[in-house]
DNA sequence: GCTTTACATGAAAGCGCTTTCATTATATAA
DNA sequence: TTATATAATGAAAGCGCTTTCATGTAAAGC
């Protein structure tokens, strides 16, 4: 299977030249005359030459490996994020190491661990659930950037998303639209963004003196499942609402079933608002009206900062600013 | 930022033993006295000891690692398969190493170098488009698990789901209403799957003496974008038909809503289904039958035989049965 | 023409671990 | 008792690379 890999040693005799010139030239780390140059590259090839990572990192305390702890790998918003690190990572020597949280602390605080152990030469953190003090804790490790924690003292590694300000727009619009009785979906409420979110909708209200009503939020836990649960459960309680606003596009779809299950055009009996933009929210019956988060930029800016960090240069990270989609799945209220 | 890192030299001078004996507890290679074990553990714990993975690597020629190949890891497809393995691995000393190829062959390649220069120890090879002959040579360098290539000389390391059967299956599920005016968005014809489950439809309508006709065939490349398109296009063709076919599941959500935007209704006036259940297909307007892939059991499968395979034990690769998956979106033709 | 500087290269010392080989102490067999 | 296997440990040789440090040579400065 694995037969004698050349060394650097076999370059370096059969370009008749010294182990240190093979390494100048596979680093570019000293002057090397063109001619010698030429004799180890062709060496290299007629070897077929791979330089050993182990050896490599193990040498020069580098493993040219980013860590990137991510949660729910599955969920297009997560995906998303992870492209974006994947298209910034691609033109840089660096590798990113992809683990998934799960929402799961102990899960996340192990594969931090166990990135650790690998020795990655950064961390980016996407959300999860890890604790303030551990991430602070980690920050004095390796290099980090946090997406979706806001870290006392590591203000200028963490990207955040405005949920509040997202959530109060899509509140908002739907007032606009003339809807009163606007119910809410909530995430699960052991997660900060769902807190957020729920937070920003009910500021709205208040801000245009409509009275929040209990009854008229349920939580769910950011599944199109739970999304059918609590429009059934706020359907059940009788109170009447014109709209909906879910914490993420998936409940939205789950809240669109319902409806459509039990006859309730959207957005003509009832408007629909999500949160999150995922790709298929653009395609679904009527296409949905949301919250977008630009999760591509999110992930490329992480992995451009991630990499400035590592070097020691310079960075800033971007405001991101939540935006409004308006699509088909709202309309004006007509009662 | 980084400490002195305590090797096991350290170790070996707290625990007052040599670093044979450190290594040992650490590998267990070797029998060792309780009490030595005991003082090596505690030194351990209260240096905060990590093992230097690539001194380890180095010495002894594993990575513990196994690379895996995948395409589009924002499709919900890969994201599921994904999870399999990262499932399965994590109960094993192994971890997996992430790359995506785009579908594109020579980004595949490149990548792949990447992952050999890490030292993988296995490779996961998930779709995409190598060329045949490539997955041969590195199938001689490292031990090679393959899933949607049939690979001559490769076949007890291929896993690869029946695309032709899901599609006959498809078909036939629409025959059996009534339906005789089938179309079929196909998917990007360069993919085999997409050939094999448009070769599936044309055997179906075959072997139900019903004829194909190219008219009612449009090609896609398995986007919603992609299949709206493919639908305006049928529809513009003047052949009526009752029934779509779509290659996938993302496609199919374009085709619901190009219906959605001109009036016609699913199920009612036009039956549809897709290809690969993927998670929001249970929940669209209409839910969407479609023809169900075990991703997360191939991922999990893929990995078994992985670690299997890397300790040159037995394994065997299960037989994928795509099975459909009847929901709302198809129904009897009523003409 | 002789010293100074830059360029090009080699020798060798690690980096932190695994793994043979050797050694000592202890237990078992003869 | 002596020989012999067994257990427990240490010494030391790599693994393949990077990186000082030293050395030799050619170009430049006076």
């Amino acid at each position: 299977m694995t037969k004698n890999k050349p060394t650097i040693a076999d370059i370096a005799a059969q370009a008749d030249v010294s182990i240190s010139t093979v390494s100048r030239v596979l680093n570019n780390t000293a002057p090397v005359a063109d001619s010698t140059r030429e004799a180890v590259l062709t060496a290299m090839r007629t070897l077929d030459y791979r330089p050993n990572i182990f050896a490599r990192g193990l040498a020069s305390g580098q493993s040219m490996t980013v860590g990137v702890l991510t949660q729910h790998i599955h969920s297009p918003l997560y995906a998303s994020l992870i492209r974006g690190i994947l298209e910034e990572m691609d033109l840089s020597p660096y590798t990113p190491l992809f683990v998934d949280g799960y929402w799961e602390p102990e899960r996340e605080e192990r594969l931090v661990e166990t990135l650790l152990r690998r020795r990655v030469d950064g961390l980016i953190v996407l959300g999860g659930k890890m604790p303030t003090e551990k991430l602070q804790e980690i920050a004095t490790q390796v290099p980090l950037i946090i997406f979706g924690h806001q870290v006392p003292g590591l203000e200028n590694q963490c990207l955040q998303l405005d949920n509040f300000d997202g959530a109060y727009r899509a509140t908002e619009h739907l007032i606009s639209l003339g809807h009163r009785r606007i119910a809410h979906v909530t995430g699960n409420l052991t997660h900060a963004d769902a807190v957020e979110r729920r937070e920003g909708y009910l500021q709205a209200l208040r801000d245009n003196r409509i009275e929040p009503l209990s009854d008229l939020i349920a939580e769910g836990e950011f599944t199109e499942q739970s999304g059918v649960l609590a429009i059934e459960m706020l359907l059940s309680r009788g109170r009447t609402f014109s709209a909906v606003f879910a914490a993420n596009d998936e409940s939205a779809y789950g809240v669109r079933l319902a409806c459509y299950r039990r006859g309730i055009r959207v957005p003509q009996d009832m408007s629909l608002v999500g949160f999150d933009d995922i790709r298929p929210s653009a395609y679904t019956t009527p296409p949905l009206t949301t919250v977008h988060q630009p999760t591509r930029e999110i992930g490329s800016a992480a992995a451009r900062a991630m990499l400035k960090l590592m070097n020691g240069e310079a960075y800033k990270l971007p405001h991101i600013a939540a935006e409004l989609v308006i699509r088909e799945s709202t309309a004006r209220n007509i009662k």
